[in-house]
DNA sequence: ATAATTAGTGTTTTTTTTACACTTTGTCAA
DNA sequence: TTGACAAAGTGTAAAAAAAACACTAATTAT
C-alpha cells in the first residue's frame, strides 16, 4: 500500500495487563523477556501490530501466543505515547486488560518457550518500559469498574460460591465487606443463578454454588436496570 | 534514528472531541475538511502525532491550530484502530476529549482557513471517518464522568450560578433535577465559593455567583473525600 | 461424640434520597 | 408608583438504602 501521508510513524504495539484471582489474592500475568532491551526483566505481555490486524485482534493474539490465553474479557486501557519509552526508538503502546479465569490458564500460562508467571498484582517485580504505571492504571480502572459493571464474574470459575465471590470484591477493593449486607444485596441479582449443587471443601459446611447469567443481566440491563455493588 | 522494529506502521493520528455548553445546550466544535477524502464534510479536529511529541502535546498542538483552544481540560477517550477508518490507508487513532468554557472560545473558533463551527452534541451533522462513533463515545463517556469527577465545572465560565451548574448537569445527564435538592447537595460541597457578587440578568431576582476552588477540591479528596452528584 | 471450620440467616438504626410549594427580589411597563 | 412577570431562593417529612451487628447449621476429622 502507498503510503498516502508522509508523516512520522512511531511503531506500534498493544500490551495486556492479565488478571486473574488465586484464592483470595489478585495476580498478574507477567513474562520474562529474553530479548535486549531489558532481557531477564518481567513485562506484560504484547506485541506488535501486524498488517491489516485491528489493535482488539493483536491483543488476542499476543495473548494466545504468549500466554496461552483465550476467549477471555478484555478491554482497552489506555495509550502509551510518553516518546523515551523504550529506549532504542519510538513505540506508542495501546494498553489493554484482561480479566482470567486463573484455575483455566495457570497451566497453559507458559507456552512459546519463554517463562510466564502470576504475580502479586499488588506487589509485582520490577517491570520492562513503563510497565508499572500501564499495571496501576489497570489496577486503578478495574477497582473504578468492578462496582459498576458486572466484570468481577470474569475473574471466578463458572460456578463458585458467595464466598468467593466476596473474597473477589475484597481483593479487589482492598476493603472488607460484611458477609450479611454482601449476600443480601448479592441475591437480590436475578442474574445470579443458585445451582442444585454444593462445593465441599474440608471440614465444615458445604456452600451453595452459583453461576452468573450473562443472557439475563443483559437483559436486564435493557430493561434499565443497573448493577452496583 | 534506525527503524530498530522492522513491522508494518500505521500513520497514528490523534482527534478531539471539544465539548462546550451553550445556554442549556452541549455543544461540539467540528471542523469543515478542506481536502479529500470527505471534503467538504464535518469532521473532530485532529491530524498527525509529529517526531518527538507525545499524545497529549499532539492535540493541544491540533487544538490550537485548528481551533484556537488552549489550555482548557482535555483527557484521552479510547484509540481508534478499524483498519478501514480511512479509506486510503491504515490510520490509528488515539482520541481524546476535552471541555471548554464556550463564551471564552467560541469567537475564537475560526483560525487557520478552516471553517469550525459549533454544533449540538446530541444532533450533529453527518461526520467523517468514525468520528460519529468517536463523539458517540465521548458523550458515554462525559455522561459517566460528570458525575464522579467535578469535571462539569470546566465548561462553565469561571463564575457562574448555581441554576447554570444545574443545567448543565441537567443537560449533560439528559434528565432534569429537582432544585432544592440539588442545591443542597451542592451547597455541601466546601469547593464551592460564593462570591460577593450576583449576576443580573432579566426582569427577575438576580443569582448568586459562585467559583470552583481547584485547590480546596484536591486537597479535600486527598483527605479521602470523594466528590458525587 | 465433640471440636473445628466455614455457611448461612434478620432486625434495628442510621444515613441518604426523594417529593413537594411558597416567598423573595429584581425589572419592566402601564 | 404600583402591579405583573420571572427566576432565585428556601425546609420538612416520608421513603429508601446502607450499615451495624451475633448466633445457628452443616460438614469433617479426631
Amino acid at each position: 500500500m502507498p503510503r498516502t501521508y508522509e508523516y512520522p510513524r512511531p511503531a506500534l504495539t498493544v500490551d495486556a495487563v492479565v488478571f486473574g484471582l488465586d484464592g483470595g489474592e489478585l495476580k498478574v500475568l507477567l513474562i520474562e523477556r529474553g530479548l535486549e532491551p531489558f532481557k531477564g526483566q518481567w513485562a506484560l505481555p504484547g506485541g506488535f501490530v501486524q498488517e491489516g490486524e485491528t489493535l482488539d485482534r493483536a491483543v488476542s493474539r499476543e495473548l494466545a501466543e504468549e500466554a496461552g490465553v483465550q476467549g477471555v474479557f478484555m478491554e482497552q486501557l489506555y495509550t502509551f505515547g510518553a516518546v523515551d519509552r523504550d529506549p532504542r526508538e519510538r513505540v506508542v503502546s495501546v494498553a489493554y486488560y484482561a480479566l482470567v479465569n486463573l484455575a483455566d490458564h495457570t497451566t497453559r500460562a507458559s507456552t512459546d518457550a519463554v517463562d510466564a508467571r502470576w504475580f502479586p498484582a499488588a506487589t509485582p517485580p520490577p517491570l520492562a518500559f513503563d510497565h508499572a504505571d500501564i499495571l496501576q492504571m489497570a489496577l486503578d480502572r478495574l477497582r473504578g469498574k468492578v462496582r459498576w459493571q458486572p466484570v468481577g464474574f470474569e475473574l471466578l470459575p463458572e460456578k463458585f460460591t458467595l464466598t468467593q465471590l466476596q473474597q473477589l470484591y475484597e481483593s479487589v477493593l482492598g476493603t472488607s465487606l460484611d458477609k450479611r449486607n454482601f449476600r443480601k444485596k448479592v441475591l437480590g441479582f436475578d442474574f445470579l443463578v443458585p445451582l442444585d449443587e454444593t462445593r465441599r471443601d474440608g471440614p465444615h459446611r458445604p456452600a451453595q454454588l452459583f453461576r452468573f447469567d450473562h443472557g439475563r443481566y443483559t437483559s436486564l440491563q435493557r430493561k434499565g436496570f443497573h448493577f452496583e455493588l
